[in-house]
DNA sequence: CCCAAGTTTTTTGCATGCACTTTTCACCAC
DNA sequence: GTGGTGAAAAGTGCATGCAAAAAACTTGGG
C-alpha cells in the first residue's frame, strides 16, 4: 500500500506542519529554516519546501530574503496590534453571522470541543494553544462562508505568532471561560451579545499578552519537525 | 546598465503583472494560464511561473488542479458576496483609521489620484477599472499599518475578479463621486462619515455589479451565430 | 588573545530533464 | 456521419545539477 503520497498537495502538507509547528511554538520567531533540512524532513526536494516556504512567507509566518536561510518571521510590535485588530473585525463578523444561523449540533461541537480544551495537559502547553486557536477556526468554518474562514484562519495563526513573539507563557483558563461565554451567547442567538463576547475576549488576549519580550536557546531542526512530519 | 534582472523577486513581478492583467480583465476566469507559456512570457523557467501560479492559487485569483492546467479563477455568487462583505469591514477600520491620523499631502495626494481617474479614458476602461482599485490600496497604504493594506489589497483583487465574473461593463462616474465623498468626510477628519461612505460606497459597487444572475440564461446557438454567418 | 583577509563549506536561485497524466487527434469499424 | 480506440502531443509534478551568494572556518599578523 502506497503511503498514498500525492493525495493533498505536498507543499500544503508542509505548509500545515510548519504553521502548526509555529503557533504551537516548536518553531520560534527567527529560527531557521534550510530548504534542504526542511526537504529531508518532509523527504521532498528542495523544490517542494521552497515553494512552501514562499506560501507561509505570503502568510507571514515566514521572513524571506535573497540569497538569506528562510526564517520564521518576527512580527514588530505595530504589525501584532494590527493582527489582533484585523482579527477582532473579522471575527466580530464570524459571531455575528453565527448568532443568527448557528445549530443545536454545531453548539454541541463547540462545547465538545471546549471540553476537550479544558482537559488538555496544562504541564505542555502546546495541545491547549493549538485547541485554543481551532476553537476560532471551528467557529469560522461554521459560517460556510470560505472566504470569511480562510482569513480569519490566516489572521489566527498570525495572531499565535505574534503571540510567541511578545506572550507570556500561554495562560489557557481564563481562555477557556471567555470562549464558554461566546458560546452561551451564540446558543441564545444574540449577536450582540456574541461579538462583544467575541472581541471582548479578543482583546482580552491580545492585552494579557504583549508584555514581555522573549529569550532563546538554541535547538536542533530536525528534531522539532520530526513530531510534525507525519500530519 | 543591466535591467535590474533580480533587483526584486521575479516570483512577485510576475504576480504583479498577472494581478493587474486580471482586475483589468484582459485576462477573464477560465482562462488558462499553462506554465511554459507564462514562463516564455515572462522569460523565466517554468519553476518561476509554477510558484508564482502558487501564490496567486493562495490568493484565490487562481485555481490550481493536479496534473491539470491552472485557470483564472472563477468565484462563485457566495464567494463574491463574502468578499466584498469582509471588504466592507476591512476598509471601514482604513476610513476609521485615516480620518482620525490623515495630513493634507495625503489628502491632496487622494484628490490627484480621483482627478487621474476621472481622466481615465472611458472607451478602453482598463485604466479606470485599475485606477478605481488603486485608490483603495491608496488609502489602505496611507494608515501605515502594513498587514491591514496587505489584507485590503488582497481582497481588493478578489473584488476585481469577482466584478469581472458578475459584474456589468464596469460604471465609472458614479465611482468618482463616491471616492470625492469619502475624501472629504477624510479631510473634515468625521470618522463616522467617513466610515459610512466607505461602507455606502462599496456596498453600491457590489449591488450595482451582483444585480445579474450568474447563470448564463440558456441561449439559442443559432441566434446568436446568426450575425456572423453572413460573413 | 583578538581581529582581519582569504579560503572552504553551506545554502540559495534557477533552469533543465525525466516520469507520468491529461488532452488531442488520427484512424477504423459500424 | 458516429462513436470508440490507441498513439502522439502537450502539460504538469518533481528531483537534480550548476552557478553564485552568503556563512563558516582557517590562518597569519599584531
Amino acid at each position: 500500500m502506497k503511503p498514498k503520497r500525492d493525495a493533498v498537495d505536498r507543499v500544503a502538507q508542509i505548509c500545515s506542519a510548519l504553521r502548526r509547528a509555529i503557533i504551537e511554538r516548536a518553531l520560534s520567531p527567527g529560527d531557521k529554516l534550510p530548504e534542504d533540512q526542511l526537504g529531508e524532513s518532509f523527504g521532498v526536494s528542495r523544490t517542494i519546501a521552497r515553494q512552501a516556504l514562499g506560501q507561509l512567507a505570503a502568510e507571514g509566518l515566514v521572513n524571506l530574503r535573497r540569497n538569506r536561510i528562510a526564517v520564521v518571521a518576527t512580527p514588530t510590535v505595530e504589525e501584532a496590534h494590527d493582527t489582533f485588530e484585523i482579527r477582532i473585525a473579522l471575527e466580530a463578523l464570524v459571531a455575528d453571522c453565527l448568532a443568527a444561523a448557528i445549530s443545536p449540533e454545531q453548539i454541541a461541537e463547540l462545547r465538545r470541543h471546549i471540553a476537550d480544551q479544558a482537559a488538555a495537559d496544562p504541564v505542555s502547553p502546546s495541545a491547549s494553544i493549538r485547541l485554543a486557536t481551532d476553537f476560532h477556526v471551528l467557529l469560522a468554518g461554521m459560517t460556510g462562508r470560505p472566504i470569511l474562514e480562510r482569513y480569519v484562519t490566516e489572521v489566527a495563526y498570525r495572531s499565535g505568532l505574534a503571540l510567541s513573539a511578545y506572550g507570556r507563557p500561554h495562560s489557557n483558563d481564563c481562555a477557556i471561560e471567555e470562549h464558554r461565554q461566546i458560546v452561551d451567547a451564540l446558543e441564545k442567538g444574540d449577536a450582540a451579545a456574541a461579538a462583544a463576547a467575541m472581541t471582548g475576549h479578543l482583546s482580552a488576549v491580545a492585552d494579557r499578552a504583549m508584555i514581555r519580550a522573549p529569550e532563546r536557546p538554541p535547538r536542533d531542526l530536525a528534531a522539532i519537525l520530526a513530531p510534525f512530519v507525519a500530519g
